[in-house]
DNA sequence: CCGCCTCGAGTTCT
DNA sequence: CTCGAGGCGG
């Protein structure tokens, strides 16, 4: 590959989008596409010195300031931070940095603030009348905005704001802040302008940097924005502060907002666990931020230490890994799930996101995927959502090779390529083959899996290669399977085998609402299938049923009904029951007496929700455990819910809990509540 | 008919 | 974990 043309390329790209995006407030792409270009760029510069030039986007820090606003210097440079994206490279920026501190240093503290998404400003006051209000700029020269800085409520056009007895102005001050948009208000500009038919902003931080470019500053939407001030850049008279937290206090005393969810911590682990805590938190926050700021609290301390470049040692920013990151799309290949539905997922370079490597996502179906109109060779940005399963949010239009065709729903199933049905009003895509073998490898998966028939050593390697080798043709014939069959296959010794057989021999005796899950038919899932146990307590009983009576059971709709008849109605399901039974497989409901009245129900009738990892429980002795007691346990958080059991890493679940008040409980307190010892 | 509460189904990576 | 949709109660 040519690295020129490619640097070349890159070149005139980031230009482009960073003149969209710095001067026209007008984003051609999103965000993480544009690093993505900036950093390739950046690596291939350093890789090859002698393609570097000196127009090269890299070259510069930041936007040109526009024309159109008057160019206003500094007092001091606008500085920047050093990143650390994990808590080991936070402990290995201070390992660095703490080798810089004077001898005569005070023990060290810290200032943890969150890093606000929006833009940096300076602001002047002269005998304590705000005179100034610039932009960052390149960080040396920014622009002159302070007509529109002027109608922000959060700019003090006086300080003191409010009479302080005792505190006189300084007779300059320069302060250092950030102008934002509050999220709640950035959805309220978006709702006005979308009602007036004009473009709505990507992100509040570019409503915001709208609202300050607006040449007019009447028409301004400044009333839209706020501003937090966290630094001094020059001061001459007033009070001197000697500690960065002493100093948010006196911003505060003069009139000026100072960032919330800020905190006073004396260690760095402590200021960690703050930053990490908060990262957790920052969903339910009125602004946007990418991590927080960790600063050395003792100001004296904090200029002695210097700088590396632009970067004061003295603090660093801890952001988040990125929830967000552009790859190329190479392929779009089709999952045939167990019921038959064909699902659509993406084949991606690999692609670093949030720690972990991506190279594949689900599409969902592919309505989904037209209405994104994502296609084969388009790049686009992948996200982990709930920080977990990765998916694909959408193609980046610009960056479209010329040849890429709309993707076409296949009207085959890729696997034994029979004609496939969509119902009417349906999103869902189906292979009907009901000898698809690829449905019979998902389904035998699904009846071994823990959930249901739960097999010891029988896993998905096994079941894929049992029925590529013609030796299932159905789920029943698992309990047909000869030692000296399998003994044939690559891989499978005296040992495998002999645990294999044993595990299939044991499943033979699980309870009626497991087999009744195992079979796979649609809408019968574990809760469902213990309903039809109970009620009907066979699975004669449950063959002989009519759509009636299957209604009759409360819990089962019209839906489901209409699907256990049909399940039933289909000779080749029949024979599979038929054959599980001379293969002695339980197909009715087994006495449960004992269980029933030895259990005392201190918790009758109470439901429970766990989330997270618990110290020593696993997630299915905690509900055995609380079933057992008489409790219930669901998946889902609801008014209804009594008790969140919360475990380590917690998720949504705790967030909705506490929003409707439901109490929480960590696995001690659960323990007590049973009267059960650790 | 609407709004909740649940359940089922599919999913990724280490 | 999230999404979609079934079931139920108001």
């Amino acid at each position: 590959m040519d690295v020129r043309a490619r640097v070349e390329e890159l070149r005139r790209q980031v230009s482009y989008y960073a003149y969209r995006y710095y001067v026209l407030d007008d984003p051609a792409i999103p965000d993480a596409a544009y690093d993505a270009l900036f950093s390739e760029l950046e690596r291939l510069e350093a890789e090859h010195p002698d393609l570097v030039t000196p127009d090269s986007p890299t070259r510069r820090v930041g936007g040109p300031p526009l024309d159109r606003f008057a160019k206003v210097r500094h007092a001091a440079p606008i500085l920047s931070l050093a990143n650390a994206t994990s808590a080991g490279e936070v402990r290995d920026w201070w390992k660095r940095a703490s080798k810089f501190l004077p001898g005569d240093a005070p023990p060290p503290e810290f200032v943890v603030e969150p890093k606000i998404d929006g833009l940096t400003v300076v602001l002047t006051y002269e005998d304590g009348t705000f005179v100034l209000g610039a932009t960052r700029g390149d960080g040396e020269i920014g622009e002159d905005i302070t007509a529109n800085l002027r109608t922000v409520q959060a700019v003090p056009l006086r300080i003191p704001l409010l009479p302080d007895d005792g505190l006189a102005a300084p007779r300059r001050l320069v302060v250092r802040g950030e102008a934002f948009m509050p999220n709640d208000k950035f959805r309220a500009l978006n709702r006005l302008l979308a009602e007036r038919g004009e473009k709505t902003f990507a992100n509040p931080r570019n409503a915001a940097a709208g609202g300050l470019r607006q040449l007019d500053p009447v028409a301004s939407r400044s009333r839209y924005l706020s501003l937090y001030c966290y630094a001094i850049v020059a001061q001459d008279g007033g009070t001197r502060t000697e500690t960065q937290w002493e100093l948010l206090a006196y911003l505060r005393r003069l009139g000026f907002l100072t960032p919330p969810d800020s905190a006073h911590i004396d260690s760095l682990d402590a200021a960690i666990a703050y930053g990490e805590e908060w990262m957790r938190r920052r969903d339910s926050l009125n602004y946007e931020a990418d991590g927080v700021v960790i600063k050395l609290n003792h100001l004296a301390t904090a200029q002695a230490m210097g700088f590396v470049g632009k970067d004061p040692r003295s603090a660093v920013a801890f952001k988040f890994p990125a929830r967000e990151a552009t790859t190329r799309l190479l392929r779009i290949g089709i999952n045939v799930g167990r019921t038959g539905t064909l699902n659509p997922y993406a084949e991606l370079e690999p692609v670093q996101l949030g720690g972990v490597t991506i190279e594949r996502a689900t599409l969902h179906n592919f309505d989904d995927l037209a209405r994104k109109d994502i296609r084969e060779g388009d790049v686009v940005v992948v996200q982990r959502a709930g920080d977990v399963i990765p998916y694909v949010v959408g193609p980046v239009l610009e960056l479209r090779l010329p040849g890429a065709q709309p993707y076409q729903v296949p009207a085959e199933c890729p696997v034994c390529h029979q004609p496939v049905r969509r119902n009417e009003g349906e999103v869902a895509v189906y292979c009907v083959n009901s000898a698809c073998p690829a449905q019979l490898v998902r389904l035998v998966e699904h009846f071994v899996s823990r959930g249901a028939m739960d097999i010891e050593g029988f896993g998905t390697n096994t079941g894929a290669l049992l029925v590529e080798k013609g030796l299932l043709k159905d789920v029943a014939d698992i309990y047909y399977l000869r030692p000296e069959q399998l003994l044939q296959l690559e891989g499978f010794k005296d040992k495998k085998v002999g645990n294999l057989m044993a595990g299939i021999a044991a499943s033979k005796e699980r309870p009626l609402a497991r087999v009744l899950a195992a079979l796979g038919i649609r809408g019968v899932g574990s809760v469902v299938a213990q309903l039809l146990a109970d009620a009907f307590g066979s699975i004669d009983a449950l063959m002989a049923a009519r759509e009636e009576d299957l209604q009759n059971v409360e819990g089962i709709g019209p839906e489901i009904s209409r699907s256990i008849v049909e399940y039933f109605s289909i000779e080749g399901n029949r024979q599979v029951i038929e054959k599980l039974r001379r293969a002695g497989v339980r197909l009715a409901q087994e006495r449960r007496a004992a269980e029933a009245q030895a259990a005392p129900a201190p918790l009758n009738g109470k439901t429970f929700v766990i989330t997270g990892t618990l110290p020593t429980l696993s997630r299915e002795e905690a509900k055995t455990l609380i079933e057992q007691h008489g409790g219930k346990v669901t998946d889902s958080v609801s008014r209804k819910t009594d008790y969140l059991v919360v475990g380590e890493a917690a998720g949504s679940k705790l967030d909705k809990a506490r929003a409707l008040g439901v109490p929480t409980l960590d696995e001690a307190q659960l323990r007590a509540l049973l009267g059960v010892p650790s």
